[in-house]
DNA sequence: ATGAAAGCGCTAACAA
DNA sequence: TTGTTAGCGCTTTCAT
């Protein structure tokens, strides 16, 4: 096996304490230097590793984060771990990660998993509106940061893109255009993204002096492929007149292409189509999506910072971040048929 | 703080030692059946929650996997990852990520932080061809699984999709639409499905008894579409007769397309192309990718099988699986223009 | 500035 | 079957 400590400090003669604060940057000072310099050779000479496990028993800190997302698969969780796990990283953390595929229970059973392996702290991208996993952290007071949701009920920090300014931008860009028959294919109200970027919609309709009765909504159940083709034909079945929809989500937007299709409808010239997030190869597709763009990797990177920062001085206040959205214009959306 | 096993003991008016065996699924034999409820109900009783850090210190096992990917945002890799983890997670394990970016220096600073951390086994879905790091793992002793690489020269288990057949199945399905001047964008030699496949291709040529002049190879620097793009145009520029492309990788692919589209040549009407992955959304782009399907999460979890057999039982052998591949045909291969 | 020693929570070897 | 005890490798308090 490799070598302990007790084995630098054999090697350079001094005793085990010694050796610990000789290695360790913080009571380095505590230390001749002389003595303090012996104990590195010895070690460098040793191939000395300290072993976190020996040294989280003892001080309660496992430098390991956990992370729980819906699933890695999906590309807007993907770079958010990246985030994560970059700034992570660079304070010396590690990060476990955990996928619920949006299943309460699984999501319990995870972070249940996570806890009793001792995770310094929780980032949760995986939270439902209300839901009782978060209170249950805030309760034990587990150091937990939100990313991508948002918990406006209990006190935990946050980090989310501007759904309602993407909502607004995007709602514009198609006024702009000349379109007056709006509708939204809206998230599961059992998110917070769903259920704000909804809610900005029926604002805007006002906003705009349109006719809320020519500008339906109609909620999918889940942010997939399917549902948003699901609901765009419900959608066009109720409403033919309709000339552009705003999807929720890329997803969703992707599957309103897919019903589009099946009806012979072109997108954009017989309806044009606006998504949110501006996942990966969204721009690869036919006509490429005009979409929100969401800065993901920030996000997850803005969330392991608040984490950090919070796990270093706990008596810091929760913070809740807003991050900037883009409107990105490409093939998917143009003028209204005349 | 949670209670410890000591409190579970106490409460149960037993021993520490008695209390382990009793909670312990593979000691509980050595305890009486009573004895052994009456220390469940007080664990229970109490919420009690083993400490793995403490198991760990004592058993030098953390129940916890590394893996390694270039880049856990890469389609090809997030379903690897999620085929990894559902497998550990089942088997009681826990899995840290780490990302390389490709570059060797990370890889080998990344595998170090993780061997650091004391995870019982490593998968690598980062390793080159002749890697110094699977030379130095295997030198070491760590249990080591290769995933979408291969590592023919050490003696390491892998699993990885079948590139020689897919290759093959890609070759003939533009043979038998009638193409003769077939071209290859390969893979960088770093990596081992950039010289597999590319090697296949070579063969493929003969077997087929086409003629090499007329079916250039060109290798990209990395599997990205940037790279894919620059390719295609050399190949155009210096072999303007081909009709058809053979990409190692998807993104190569949507490369091809962009420089395609760049030069007003149409897809498949000009030009056939054919990649290699079917990662996801590739169904969606324009023309829809005809592509080798690879079952990536399978890939992913068989390699987490492989690793959890051989830390249960280390004396098991090396094991290489090559799983199967499958031409998946859509919009953007058809018979070369007349 | 350094040494000595206790102990984090658990497992396992040994005793009874 | 159960009790006792010695650590696993490290940090940290208390002496010196």
């Amino acid at each position: 096996m490799s070598a302990t400590l007790r084995d630098v400090a054999r090697a350079a003669g001094v005793h085990v304490g010694t050796a610990s604060r000789a290695l360790n940057p913080e009571t380095v000072g505590m230390v001749n230097s002389v003595t303090a310099k012996r104990v590195r050779d010895a070690a460098d000479r040793l191939g000395y590793v300290p072993n976190p496990i020996a040294r989280s028993l003892k001080t309660n800190r496992t430098l390991t984060l956990g992370a729980v997302v819906p699933d890695i698969t999906n590309p807007v969780f993907a770079p958010i771990i990246r985030g994560i796990e970059d700034v992570a990283a660079a304070a010396g953390y590690n990060v476990l990660i955990a996928n619920t595929d949006d299943e309460p229970r699984r999501e319990q059973e995870q972070v249940a998993s996570l806890r009793a392996r001792q995770v310094d702290g929780l980032i949760l991208a995986s939270a439902r509106l209300d839901d009782p996993v978060v209170s249950a952290l805030s309760a034990a007071e587990v150091p937990t940061v939100l990313v991508n949701r948002v918990e406006p009920e209990h006190p935990v920090s946050s980090v989310a893109g501007d759904d309602a300014g993407g909502i607004r931008q995007g709602f514009r860009h198609l006024y702009d255009l000349g379109h007056r028959r709006i509708a939204h294919i809206a998230g599961p109200s059992s998110t917070s993204t769903g259920v704000t970027r909804r809610r900005t919609f029926r604002l805007e309709i006002g906003e705009f002096g349109l006719n809320p009765a020519q500008c339906p909504v109609v909620e999918a159940e889940a942010y997939r492929v399917e549902a948003g083709s699901e609901c765009t034909a419900t959608l066009l079945d109720a409403h033919p007149g309709v000339t552009a929809v705003m999807a929720a989500n890329d997803l969703l937007a992707i599957g309103c292409y897919e019903e589009l299709a099946g009806r012979g409808l072109s997108c954009p010239a017989d309806i044009s189509v606006v998504g949110f997030n501006d996942m990966p190869f969204v721009d690869k597709v036919w006509p490429p999506l005009t979409t929100i763009h969401v800065r993901h990797y920030d996000a997850g990177a803005e969330a392991a910072r608040l984490m950090i920062d919070r796990l270093r001085d706990p008596s810091l206040p929760c913070k809740s971040v807003l991050l900037p959205v883009s409107l990105v214009v490409r093939g998917s959306t143009a003028p209204p048929a005349a």
